[in-house]
DNA sequence: CTGACTGCAAACGTTTTGCACGGTA
DNA sequence: TACCGTGCAAAACGTTTGCAGTCAG
């Protein structure tokens, strides 16, 4: 399914100005608004701010959008897809996604806080195997 | 050990705002500024919100205190502790605490990544006891 | 007594809103 | 053509900063 017709499934105009969103939420995963501005300004250098928020709101709001938080960091974006989980490098801010089975730790965690548990956020933070190889090459 | 010593250990001083932020840190678990500030209103009328915000972001740095974020909702705080993970209600908003054995799922992680991880990030979204309660009343 | 803390006001950065224009369907 | 989306400017919001007065140690 091409980004097209993710748009106009969403009710969504196809507009050049959405299409390059969507393509670099693709390309990048994981996006901050700052970093998202940048990237179109080349492309559309009259782009305001006013219309990537807007358009971030909207396609969340239509769920085909995902926020991600992730501790002191700013809030990056996402193509929503089947839940995972995410993995961040404090030194150079690689996000990368993994599909880890967490029945066993949401079955603990219903059976520990007598919650009807759905969803889940799961950050794991550390140094991307690129920076701990700087890490050696400097000592 | 109380908040005195707490406060001193860590060079900062006594004050009574700053007595009574802990306090309700200590009391509440979890909470994010603006109810800090409601709760605070009553004692101190006159605290304004810069010294809430100067107090959060010293106690922050001198680690005895945790940012957490919780997706779609207003970053929370609560008194540094053990690692662990949060169960939030999405109706009630209310937040616990609970101690899972993550280390299965770490390692895997740690395995499928090749990142260096040492910090973790974990909420589970739900709805608690009482608002199950409430719901089944109404039908 | 001295440095740190508080409270106010102003400044700042980020996000939202209103409106006129332009583009999609 | 009708409506939705864009871009600009202004407004709103949350957070930080500077400063003068006050308080803890």
């Amino acid at each position: 399914m091409n980004y097209i017709t993710i748009l106009q499934n969403h009710n969504l105009k196809v507009t050049p100005q959405r299409l390059e969103i969507v393509d670099i939420l693709y390309k990048n995963g994981h996006i901050n608004i700052d970093d998202l501005y940048k990237s179109l300004q080349s492309k559309f250098p009259s782009l305001s701010l006013a219309t990537i928020y807007k358009n971030i709101n909207t396609m969340c709001e239509k769920l085909f959008l995902s926020e991600v938080k992730i501790p002191h960091k700013k809030n990056v974006y996402e193509l929503s897809k089947k839940e995972h989980s995410h993995v961040i490098c404090s030194k150079c801010n690689t996000i990368i996604d993994i599909n880890l089975d967490i029945s066993t730790i949401l079955n603990k965690a219903k059976q520990i806080s007598k919650f009807n548990l759905n969803t889940s956020s799961i950050v794991f933070n550390g140094i991307c195997p690129n920076c701990l190889d700087k890490k050696e090459n400097l000592s």
